[in-house]
DNA sequence: CGTAGTCTTGAATTCGATCAATATCTGTGG
DNA sequence: CCACAGATATTGATCGAATTCAAGACTACG
């Protein structure tokens, strides 16, 4: 079905705001996220995308896409065009059924985000984040001897939850001193996960079975 | 493939926190809403749901539900069950499609609420909740004469917003002083339409065409 | 080396939270 | 019809978390 596999350099745009004709993507390597702004400027992020996550399925099936979309790193993606979306839908419904539930599963990361930004303070917000990240990057085996590629920077986590620059620099400060955890080099370590998981009020779930497309 | 038409009171909670066997619900009339919460208590709104819309998504797709759902007022479900949620998607390709469809429509709503309350300051968010509440109805033609009933209490306002009640009911105040809107007896007035959009920088975009279940 | 991006730190400010009290409304039963 | 209880709304005062402003330091890279 897919029709492409395309490879990006970071920071390439990839859907772009109002774009008519933005095609549904998977995440094959790398990462990436969905972004809105204000017209001042003021950048929320709505979620990281990992490998294997879908993006631009909203943007598919509309008119006009409602945020856009960029490579945090290199990225490898496949495509799945829009123009052949319905035909998906006809021919393979499992596979539609795929698309459906990882749409639900992107729909989830969302709504957390969403009470993480609404009703958590600075430090929980950043708890939260490391928290999902980090046993999200496990699950995919992306995390060796408990450290992990962490390409986001301070920017990009002030972006996602709600927070300015400034204040993130000194909560991720605090928490570091705390002994929560470190990120050092573009490398993530999770010292003291029984915390983090505290302060995130992050439960461990064993992760659903999940499709790959 | 409807199986069934539920009648509920207001109040009614029908789809609750890690429930195991939650169904799919097509909201018929009425306004209900989905939430999550910590367990300390705050709550977080995730969206509001008028007729046409689906609930339980998620829910229905996984083994556990990640959120609530409520009945703010009287309302009428259709229920899909999750049982023949697969079957639907391999004998009913179109519907299934529909069902995608309002899933990834449900997303865009929650992408928003996640700007707003991630990025924008009190009397923004409320214009911005305000805005698009009002413009949702009156494309459901549930707005008569520029007056539309609306159950929401400020705690409601407040939980879908990120504030607390207390500023809530201040800024609130000063929007209505300032002759944006009024909120009397359970009806909304939107009073000064242009002033409200400025505020929520939200932009009249006319409806997408929407698959009816 | 110079420039741009990222990170750090301190100080002042403010928006929104919290605390506390009162008022208004709604439905219920006596 | 009134009295009461529980929700909902309002208002004032104080507090504090996070923003904003401002400067530097560190890094990578052409």
């Amino acid at each position: 079905m897919k029709s492409d596999h395309l490879r990006l350099v970071a920071g390439t745009e990839f859907i772009h705001l109002e774009q008519t004709d933005a095609e549904l993507f998977t995440l094959f390597s790398g990462w990436a996220f969905r972004y809105k702004e204000l017209v001042d400027g003021r950048r929320q992020i709505l979620n990281f995308a990992l490998p294997g996550d879908l993006i631009g399925l909203q943007a598919s099936l509309f008119d006009k896409a409602l945020y856009g979309a960029i490579a945090l790193t290199d990225v490898e993606l496949c495509v799945i065009p829009r123009r052949r979306l319905f035909k998906l839908f006809e021919r393979m419904p499992p596979l539609a059924f795929d698309v459906t539930w990882l749409g639900a599963s992107g729909e989830a990361i969302v709504d957390e985000n969403l009470l993480t930004a609404g009703r958590r303070n600075a430090a929980e917000r950043i708890a939260s984040l490391i928290a999902t990240l980090y046993r999200r990057a496990e699950t995919l085996d992306l995390v060796r001897n408990g450290v992990l590629d962490f390409p986001l920077t301070q920017q990009h986590i002030a972006d996602a939850l709600g927070l300015s620059l400034v204040h993130t620099n000194k909560t991720l400060a605090r928490l570091k001193t705390l002994g929560l955890f470190s990120i050092r080099d573009g490398k993530l370590t999770l010292i003291n996960r029984r915390a983090v998981s505290r302060l995130a009020q992050h439960f461990e779930k064993e992760p659903a079975p999940r499709p790959l497309l």
